[in-house]
DNA sequence: TTAAGGCTTCCAGCTACAGGAAGGTCAAGC
DNA sequence: GCTTGACCTTCCTGTAGCTGGAAGCCTTAA
């Protein structure tokens, strides 16, 4: 299987899986032309890579889940815990969006919005206290 | 005043500050030993820039509150729909953390997270269902 | 005089690819 | 046999927003 196909099966862009050979998550043997021919694992590798990556793990962490998938000795508290690891970044990061979400929408709902310049947004971003 | 203290008086690291002086988002003058010079007015922009970056505001978004900022003649208007797009922005952000945080969890539930290797987490990233 | 600290420029690296140029390969149609 | 177009190859550049580090000048105090 060439890399278009892959690419199709994978739903991963070639320039992406052509990337991922080349931070070695993945190694195709080579045709006689030279083109990239990919075998039935690969192309599970190639669907692990795009799940994991859709969930919001890192490169360095799918290769690390790579390994555990492949590994049948592996225990699952191990990869419970990168899950777990992982919606703690989440949690995280919804705290902070959430908290810029407050303040912008203090601030926007402060505003008139028309054609006049007095605005309370720029006056906060200018460090100005509305007061 | 040079760079180590506009830095103090901003919060922003001086390597920033530079990396905002070759983007053109400021421009001290120069003393004659070459150090750069840091005027109020400079001091005020370097400000600006820290709370607009940490409500979220992209670079070139800065770029733009700054010219509005700068504006005497500006409308309200303007600087209200950045700040609601900006608040689109995260909503969608905020969507899509809260899918990723709902499909991890329940993966996490499901897994015993022991030293056994049977794990719904690695079987979900590989494309196997659960039944 | 020397040492410490601050300043300068320049270059490389980070994440996870995307875009594009220049060129080889393959299958179909004439 | 030749062309055309789709596919493949490698290599280089660029993205955002900085950060780290090297090599070297400037300033101030002991």
């Amino acid at each position: 299987m060439n890399i278009g196909e892959a690419s199709q099966a994978s739903q991963l862009p070639t320039k992406t899986i052509r990337y991922y050979e080349e931070i070695k998550l993945i190694k195709p043997i080579r045709a006689e032309n030279g083109y990239r021919t990919y075998s039935e694992t690969d192309l599970h590798r190639l669907r692990f890579l795009q799940r994991s990556r859709s969930l919001g793990f890192s490169i360095e962490e799918c290769r690390l889940l790579l390994s555990l998938y492949e590994d049948e000795d592996r225990a699952s508290a191990d990869v419970k815990r990168l899950a777990l690891d992982k919606i703690g970044e989440i949690d995280r990061k919804l705290a902070e969006l959430e908290s810029l979400k407050a303040t912008l929408s203090a601030l926007a709902t402060d505003c008139h919005g028309d054609d006049r310049p007095a605005c309370p947004i720029i006056d906060d971003l200018a460090g100005r206290t509305s007061d």
